[in-house]
DNA sequence: CTCAATGCAAACTATTTGCATTCGA
DNA sequence: TCGAATGCAAATAGTTTGCATTGAG
């Protein structure tokens, strides 16, 4: 089932209704490869439908993370930012603290390993933030 | 070195000064294993020194982490929380969703695998965070 | 003495909420 | 029609900053 689907079946289930806000909404959110913030996703609407609110960017945010489509990521810089999220397919991040960009990465025998420690200290995992900060090649070329 | 040489070694290189208040604020700091945001950290202060200043708190907590006695954690519940540092001693965290518990744990086979995946990107790390997210074995047991 | 640190209050930033109005089912 | 969604503005929460005063070196 594709995220859409996942997203109107999310929505008929909970008795909420499906507006034109929220269908421009999720077609911009899904149709890039960025990691969103509201205030970006929010710009980004706004050139095309300018009377679109920051209030219902962010609630149409938080309900995708809510029903299971987008992942809310915080790289520590004070923002929040949401990503569509493919089901069972999990990745983590490379962060360039330098220029900002983000590389994902996805390493099953990490996977396994937690499944390991959380075992160990009985933990029921319900999901995990993996990510590293550092210098990507062309920053890390120019600084030396 | 231990942290505290470390800080007052980093105050003297800088020319900074060495008052009450940060010797207190780093006591305090340091003598627990919690992982206190500015505001709890703030609290516990004020009970044995009512005069001392948030502000001051949370300066004195952004100096640690500028030295690199203390490192900023981000749990995604919109407090940044301050943890005492230990050299050559990085640690990840298991966080429970429902009691809030942290428990720590290091991995150096996950480690390996970060540097591998690291090289593999051209990526010149500088730290990561891991975090599992779920529930501790308290509260699997009364939730399920 | 000098300049950094402090404590207070005010400013900022990101996020969330209240409410009158609009709109989907 | 009726309650959910919207857009606006205002409120909130966490963090940061300006500034007069204090205090360390």
């Amino acid at each position: 089932m594709d995220r859409i689907s996942v997203f109107n079946e999310y929505v008929r289930r909970k008795g909420l209704k499906n507006t034109n806000q929220r269908m421009v909404i999720l077609e911009t959110f899904l149709g890039s490869k960025s990691h969103y913030s509201t205030e970006d996703l929010y710009m980004k609407l706004r050139k095309e439908y300018p009377k679109i609110g920051y209030a219902t960017v962010h609630r149409t945010l938080k309900l995708f993370a809510e029903c299971g489509i987008a992942i809310e990521l915080n790289f520590g810089d004070g923002q929040t930012r949401f990503e569509p999220l493919i089901a069972d397919q999990h990745h983590d991040h490379l962060v360039c603290t330098s220029c900002g960009l983000i590389v994902e990465f996805t390493e099953t025998r990490i996977e396994r390993l937690q499944e390991q420690i959380a075992s160990q200290y009985n933990f029921k995992i319900e999901r995990h933030r993996h990510e590293l900060y550092g210098l990507c090649s062309d920053c890390a070329k120019k600084q030396g």
